[in-house]
DNA sequence: GATAAATTCACCACAATTCCCCACTACCCT
DNA sequence: AGGGTAGTGGGGAATTGTGGTGAATTTATC
């Protein structure tokens, strides 16, 4: 079993999938699932990067993830107008934490708020990140578009 | 935990990220956010250098990664009127303090001008620096330009 | 050159937040 | 059945951000 778990580490496939609902306590704090967390690399050192997504929701990223972004960003100018800001729009929003003792992250107030979570949070496995979601919210992004699931997947997975 | 930390230091990506708004005293003094602390270099001494950035903002280095700089100013060529003119305007503004007991630096009035920064600061963290800006400025400089958050997004953490 | 004024610097104080630890329940696996 | 793990909640200590005071140093003035 740990054998497993570290093969496919080494081949940097270690992804995130499947649903959680869980709550969020009165201070902002959100567990970590435990299966979500097996799939957490060393390298992430127990720190995860959060940021607004692109769809209403919070984005957290492994901190060996999120460096992968970052990597990108250091390659750019800084100087350059359009480079400087880009990486101003893409950090801006980027808060980090570790987990506590009880594998739980403290969510910045101002990513609930764009997120609209309230109590209640879904908790979603994105292949290398993971994803907040409100559930209502969720539901309703889900219902936005008339296409079914099996036209999407044959849109999208056309080979 | 302490290991990893270090390993990341070593590979020089231990970065600033994320947004801070704080307040600047009568004395023209500004906190360094302990999250952004805690990404500084014990080599950096508590020790930060200060000059204008290129948008309107200042531009505030840990003592090390300005060195970094100071050793690029090195590699042009002084004699270049364009290399000389740029060096003399980073270096006519640059100025270094130390944190105070309380991890607040003091930042020079005429900075403070330049940025237009009075009461409230918006701390930035970006990559190797941090920014101080004065938070409708920045508002402004986000909406002038035609990309948007998504956009950019898409293109940075693409795969 | 002596004194006064102004600025800088180091230190103290406080409220609010954050962090860390402990406790409890429910579920899962053997 | 029971030991272990997982998710949830809360309390107290430590840290953080903010303001201010007074000594030391510098600058200005006579």
């Amino acid at each position: 079993m740990g054998n497993c778990g570290e093969f496919i580490q080494i081949l940097g496939l270690n992804l995130f999938r499947g649903q959680f609902t869980y709550s969020v306590d009165s201070k902002g704090r959100v567990s970590i699932p435990a299966k979500l967390r097996k799939q957490v690399s060393a390298d992430a050192n127990d720190t995860f990067v959060m940021t607004i997504g692109t769809v209403n929701c919070i984005d957290v990223y492994p901190l060996d993830q999120w460096q992968q972004i970052e990597a990108k960003l250091l390659e750019l100018n800084a100087y350059q107008p359009k480079d400087g800001k880009f990486i101003r729009m893409i950090l801006q929003n980027a808060s980090d934490d570790t987990l506590d003792s009880q594998s739980r992250i403290l969510i910045p107030q101002n990513l609930l708020k764009y997120a609209k979570i309230e109590k209640e949070v879904l908790i979603l496995g994105a292949l290398k990140k993971i994803e907040l979601w409100n559930p209502e919210v969720f539901a309703e992004y889900l219902k936005q578009t008339p296409d079914t699931y099996e036209q999407i997947a044959a849109e999208v997975m056309a080979q």
